[in-house]
DNA sequence: GCCGATTTGTCCGTATGTATC
DNA sequence: CGATACATACGGACAAATCGG
């Protein structure tokens, strides 16, 4: 898949990126400062901030005030990186780019009852339909998931394009598209479908990750609890402002 | 302590915050127009839109097109990830926010080898502080983490020191901020040194954060490992864009 | 189905403030 | 102190999506 930049700051953003990886503009080197980068570029000083934000905003430079901006991508960094894991297997991308199998283990229309409610926020009562899927590459197992989808937004969902892929459907069929995710991160004791269908490796407990789904008018229409392979399993984030960890304390 | 907004953008986005927070406007409300906005804000309509812009990007709320921003926070929500992991105990606000109990195992002053050279990224033969730390909160044990610190950025660090706050010296004394994070968290299977410090409570592994840190101007001065506590440990992050978990494939 | 009003998205130009050297 | 660099803020123009009449 070829990303196409439909607008100048993200044509100005995807250049510059292709430079700093080309190692044109090296790990703390200075790029060119915004009044040469305006003339290269032809472009408003606007615009051009907007692309060295969103740079910035991605881990590749960090501005300095009065002094310019350097660069933070360190090409033996990303390697050791990409030694730990393979970028191919990102999860952000799963849902339409990474080609899992999936078989659909289970396949059920219910409503929201009082426990459900508690932890996925959808108001009891509300029609769902229950799905439990197996997402495997090369007949390896790598998720164990459940999902629900509000039937509402979902519409006549079947089997088969729970096979397939939910979000290609949601996307590309009921023109309704993702616009964000929250995603919580804990770690659990393996259960006897985890024992079942992952290859633990030794480990006893498995990295479970909770995703709340928006659609893009605001209404929270998915919930779902992934239980991943616990020895390959990776999250990266090369942001310094959002994300947040922390650990329980009752 | 007390955040003062000095920016125009940012006391309209805290105020927007505290109104959204206050349910004024509730999930899937829509808040008032640009236009509106920037009458009863007095400011530009590109000082709104960073302010609107911020709040997004913490998950606070949507814009569409067309239609106007529409309010994802959900009280409830917030509440069902509230009872799971408790705020006051974020990874990211760790550094200056939190206080951990501190014990120093280990302080050391190295060069480094070939081994770390490849892990850390850091040049064979750099010097660097090599210290254990445990950090605690009454008297439980969550984290057990080695850093190791370019010495020519953390210059003349102490035992004493690393027992207090080694973000607070980069900061106060030696004006050095820390301006990104890479961050990377893996699941290990838990050794003997997790065994001896760490509350397994029946996990055989651990979540394991590996922190490659930033100075101001570029500098990568600190590797650091960190090995927490499995049943306490919670990631969060509301954010769309850009954090990329994946999996090995090797 | 079209049109006009509303709303957000992109882009431009300019002025002023602040940090660095 | 002056030159350079990024940060904040203002205002205006046009594009694109949505919605109601």
């Amino acid at each position: 898949m070829i990303f196409i930049a439909n607008n100048k700051y993200d044509v100005i953003y995807e250049d510059l990126k292709k430079r700093i990886k080309n190692e044109e503009y090296k790990y703390q080197d200075k790029i060119p400062s915004e009044t040469n980068l305006i003339l290269e570029y032809d472009c408003s000083r606007n615009t051009l901030r907007r692309a060295i934000k969103k740079l910035g905003a991605d881990g590749y430079v960090q501005s300095i005030r009065g002094k310019g901006v350097i660069v933070l991508y360190n090409a033996s960094l990303e390697n050791t990186l990409i030694k730990k894991g393979s970028p191919s297997f990102s999860q952000m991308a799963e849902r339409n780019k990474i080609k899992f199998k999936t078989s659909v283990l289970l396949f059920d229309e219910i409503k929201v009852n009082k426990k459900l409610a508690s932890e996925s926020t959808f108001p009891i009562g509300t029609p769902v339909y229950y799905i439990k899927r197996l997402r495997s590459i090369d007949d390896e197992n790598y998720i164990v998931e459940e999902n629900y989808f509000m039937q509402k937004v979902v519409k006549d969902l079947t089997i088969s394009i729970a096979e397939d892929s939910i979000y290609k459907y949601l996307t590309e069929v009921l023109n309704e598209p993702i616009a964000t995710t929250k995603r919580l991160l804990t770690f659990g004791l393996a259960n006897k479908q985890d024992e079942k269908y992952l290859d633990l490796n030794g480990y006893n407990a498995v990295p479970i990750v909770t995703n709340y789904s928006f659609t893009n008018d605001g209404t929270m229409f998915e919930y779902t609890v992934s239980h991943h392979r616990p020895d390959k399993f990776i999250f990266y984030d090369q942001n310094d402002a959002n994300p947040v960890s922390f650990m329980l304390d009752n």
